[in-house]
RNA sequence: GCAGGUAUGUCGGAAUGGCAGACGAGGCAGACUCAAAAUCUGUUGUAGGCAACUACGUGUGGGUUCAAGUCCCACUACCUGCACCA
């Protein structure tokens, strides 16, 4: 009996189907792969189109991989915890337990609509304490091994958000998350030192599998750079001041030193007569903002009235505050060589201080410079002993030769800062500290954990530096668990990064209560194979989640030290004129109503067809148009064919070998568009032949299972199989069936095509060339051939004069 | 400024150096229908021609090659990231 395409009706039965026999079971004897997707904040909004597609690439690899033989871990979470969660509880004004259950639910309901094949018995949530109290629990642990600490000092500080920010959530000066500008904020913070990692976090990219543009981005976060710290006595006093540089090998050249205006010394450093210039400078640059700061480039400062003596040559150089020369890195000073640096020559030229070259470029001194010259490539001049030397062989080499001289030493510096941890708002995870006046810092005992936030009728942020917990006093005091005498608990609360630097370790172990998680479950499980998500974490989440790995991995807790060994970034799905979609915009698509009126699967195969899955795309629905009358097509041509026993033909055979081929091929390079063209062009094949055989009916539907699942197992079971097309393994293409007999190839003339030839695709050159020259004959009339190229199977060229 | 990416019909996009535009959307024409929708068939890069056909055509300008969207050199535009890190 033939039947039309009833998507609701497949879609409704094979859902039911699949709640009550989950079609990825671990049997304990097949090898595992982990495929997982960046987990979602359960945000109030809902999913749009654009969500959809990375959890339908992760789905189509899982089930692709199921297929393979591997029991597939492909979990689901809830990154509940944090500002976007907290701003939208305050908006709707509710509590933030409660607004965040209400999304989970709702956005849970949506994302099984896609029906992935996720394992909800692994579902977690950061905002449990069953999981946070093993986020405190690592927390304690950095603390123990000195990788947690506070510190006074100017932090990026949000005036919208009222909370501290981390250097990974200031961008171009401004609020990652609200674009606010960002300013500074004396606070003393929780600082985790992931400095200590940063060589490691550094040089373990070469191990993964990822993105360049990902790595590369890494790699310029991190910063490393090798070189010399100097010693520059100052005229006339015992202290020295230590400069950072690259550039040892230019120290002849060193007209004039730069202190940051917030260095130690920079007020100390003024004579009577400049001592007004040089605290108004202070002044003015501890006021000037961030955003101006990067937006005006025009160099400032001022004279100290005080000399440092360049140590090589002993002559005395000005010492000047700048603040294009920044506190935090380096030592906060630097030597100027205005010769061959951009920014010093900048100065100098502005303030008229002198230039002294001292590499010969092109094997001589420049006239009237105009600009530096930064290469560093030349022989040493004006350099005393070092003249005559290659500056690219003394760059490397000054470092130790400062160090033996006794005024420097060899030094690597990383622009990279240690990670401020503290944010003064509600919903976090409590930093599980106590400050005893007697004894100081005191852990909460780990048998306490987790440490819970009370409830409280009223959590918006203070705005005062203070987090909103510092005005509960019946959860702020408590007794010191070390001598029991009265003590304050820490009000402040980790970052929205913490739960999702460590959760896909938890998925495999979820219910574990002694352990975060099991070692012996994560030597078998983790790490993760595949990891799938937006490049809008590249440093944040990544770089962290990479630290506190190899942070476990010391401590031995996994046995590991990087968490995901392939990453994939999926381009991001846009509204008309590549809008990012935003309820603001109003250029958001649900996905609600194409399940409706399309079906899943139909939704599924869109989100793949509508571009490569690594760029962004630009949505229009009505594309959706084009896969569904592609799978009512398939449909009717299984019912068009089901009842009617086709017997194989060796052209039936070489499709259906063909089509394996094709798809798994473009499948296995991630070209998940073209498959999805690749399923409509062999359908438009078969439908054009007399019938279709059950086997290449059978295999077309296996082939398309991990992208339209409900409708592959429809036809699967229709065409009278009684088991799950996801039990099945994936078919293998005979590559010696493959090969068409014959084949239409192109003549060129002079490399343009005039015609084609229909010939054996092994045929000989002569044969070739004889059917095309026939086939071209009037246009070769009474020309002679001065070269023919044949290329079998591809294309003949007949050179003629 | 530095680094990376992208550029192909009306649109989204295909093309291991080998017939550019697969596949789809949209358009046009036709079939079915009282009619419309849906469906089916044909057609659809540009210019010229009744036609067979011819010329041109993958951001721009050069080059390599029998043959270039693809490789090399030099540019342009847009996007992303970083940006006074000494």
């Amino acid at each position: 009996m033939k039947r039309s395409y009833d998507h609701n009706a497949i879609e409704e039965k094979w859902t039911a189907e699949w709640e009550k026999h989950p079609v990825n079971q671990n049997d304990g004897s097949k090898p595992k792969y982990y495929c997982l997707d960046m987990f979602p904040y359960p945000s109030g909004n809902g999913l749009h189109v654009g969500h959809w597609r990375g959890y339908v690439i992760s789905d189509v690899w899982s089930r692709y991989k199921m297929m393979n033989g591997h029991y597939v871990i492909h979990p689901m979470g809830w990154d509940a915890f944090g500002l976007p969660a907290e701003n939208y509880a305050i908006k709707t004004g509710k509590q933030p337990a409660e607004s965040t259950a209400e999304n989970i639910a709702n956005i849970k309901k949506q994302i099984k609509q896609i029906a992935a094949v996720y394992d909800w018995d692994m579902e977690l949530n950061t905002t449990d304490p069953g999981f946070f109290r093993w986020t405190q629990w690592i927390f304690e642990k950095l603390y123990e091994k000195g990788l947690a600490y506070q510190k006074e000092m100017p932090i990026n500080w949000c005036p919208s958000c009222k909370t501290g920010l981390a250097n990974e959530e200031v961008v171009d000066g401004k609020c990652e998350r609200c674009g606010s500008p960002v300013t500074k904020k004396d606070l003393k913070q929780w600082m985790l030192k992931i400095t200590a990692y940063a060589d490691r976090l550094l040089d373990d990219l070469d191990k993964l599998d990822w993105p360049e543009k990902v790595k590369k981005m890494q790699t310029e976060w991190i910063g490393r750079s090798y070189g010399a710290e100097v010693d520059f006595p100052i005229e006339g006093r015992e202290e020295k001041i230590t400069v950072y540089t690259t550039r040892p090998d230019t120290l002849f050249g060193a007209t004039f030193m730069v202190l940051a205006p917030e260095h130690a010394l920079a007020a100390s450093l003024a004579t009577d007569e400049t001592r007004k210039a040089v605290e108004d400078y202070i002044e003015y640059a501890a006021n000037r903002s961030n955003v101006d700061r990067l937006q005006n480039k025009e160099k400032t400062g001022v004279f100290t009235g005080s000399y440092a003596v360049n140590p090589m040559n002993g002559k005395n150089i000005p010492i000047w505050l700048s603040d294009y020369v920044l506190a935090d890195y380096g030592t906060g000073a630097i030597m100027c060589v205005p010769a061959h640096d951009d920014r010093d020559f900048e100065f100098a030229t502005k303030f008229d201080i002198p230039v002294i070259q001292v590499i010969a470029k092109d094997g001589k001194e420049i006239e009237n410079m105009t600009e530096a010259y930064t290469e560093a490539s030349g022989t040493m001049i004006n350099s005393g002993e070092w003249n005559g030397m290659e500056s690219a062989v003394l760059k490397k080499e000054a470092p130790h030769i400062v160090e033996k001289m006794g005024i420097g030493r060899a030094k690597k510096n990383f622009k990279i800062r240690d990670w401020v941890f503290s944010r003064q708002r509600y919903w976090g995870e409590p930093i599980p500290v106590i400050h005893c006046p007697e004894c100081g810092d005191v852990l909460v005992p780990e048998e306490e954990l987790p440490l819970t936030l009370p409830e409280v009728e009223h959590y918006e942020p203070t705005g005062t530096g203070e987090s909103p917990l510092a005005a509960i006093d019946s959860w702020v005091n408590c007794k010191c668990p070390k001598c029991g005498k009265d003590a304050k608990r820490e009000t402040n609360t980790m970052p929205q990064w913490a739960g999702s630097s460590w959760y896909f370790l938890r998925y495999v172990d979820v219910d574990n209560d002694k352990e975060l998680v099991s070692r012996e479950k994560a030597d078998k499980y983790l790490p993760v194979d595949m990891y799938i998500g937006g490049v809008e974490h590249a440093v944040l989440h990544l770089l962290y989640s990479r630290f506190w790995t190899k942070f476990l991995y010391d401590i031995g807790v996994i046995g590991f030290d990087e968490p995901f060994k392939k990453l994939f970034n999926q381009g991001m799905i846009t509204g008309k004129n590549g809008i990012k979609m935003s309820k603001s915009k109003g250029n958001v698509v649900s996905p609600d109503d194409l399940v409706r009126d399309y079906g899943c699967d139909s939704l599924r195969l869109y989100e793949l067809f509508v571009g490569p899955p690594e760029l962004d795309s630009e949505w229009d629905d009505r594309g959706i148009d084009g896969v569904y009358r592609f799978l009512s097509r398939f449909w009717n041509m299984v019912q068009d064919n089901k009842d009617r026993d086709v017997a194989e033909t060796p052209e039936l055979i070489r499709t259906r070998h063909q089509l394996i081929d094709t798809i798994t091929q473009r499948l296995e390079a991630f070209s998940l568009n073209t498959v999805v063209s690749g399923f409509m062009e062999f359908n438009n094949r078969l439908s054009k032949m007399e019938g279709v055989d059950r086997k290449t009916l059978e295999t077309y539907a296996l082939l398309l299972a991990p992208f339209a699942p409900h409708i592959a197992s429809e036809v699967w079971e229709e065409l009278g199989n009684k088991t799950s097309v996801f039990d099945e393994s994936w078919p293998v293409a005979d590559k010696s069936a493959i090969k068409d007999d014959t084949k239409e190839i192109g003549v060129q003339i002079n490399g343009k095509v005039r015609g084609t030839v229909k010939i054996a695709v092994d045929a000989s050159k002569d044969e070739a060339m004889a059917a095309a020259r026939e086939a071209l004959a009037d246009k070769l009339e009474g020309k002679t051939a001065v070269k023919e190229i044949y290329v079998p199977g591809k294309i003949i060229n007949i050179v003629i004069k």
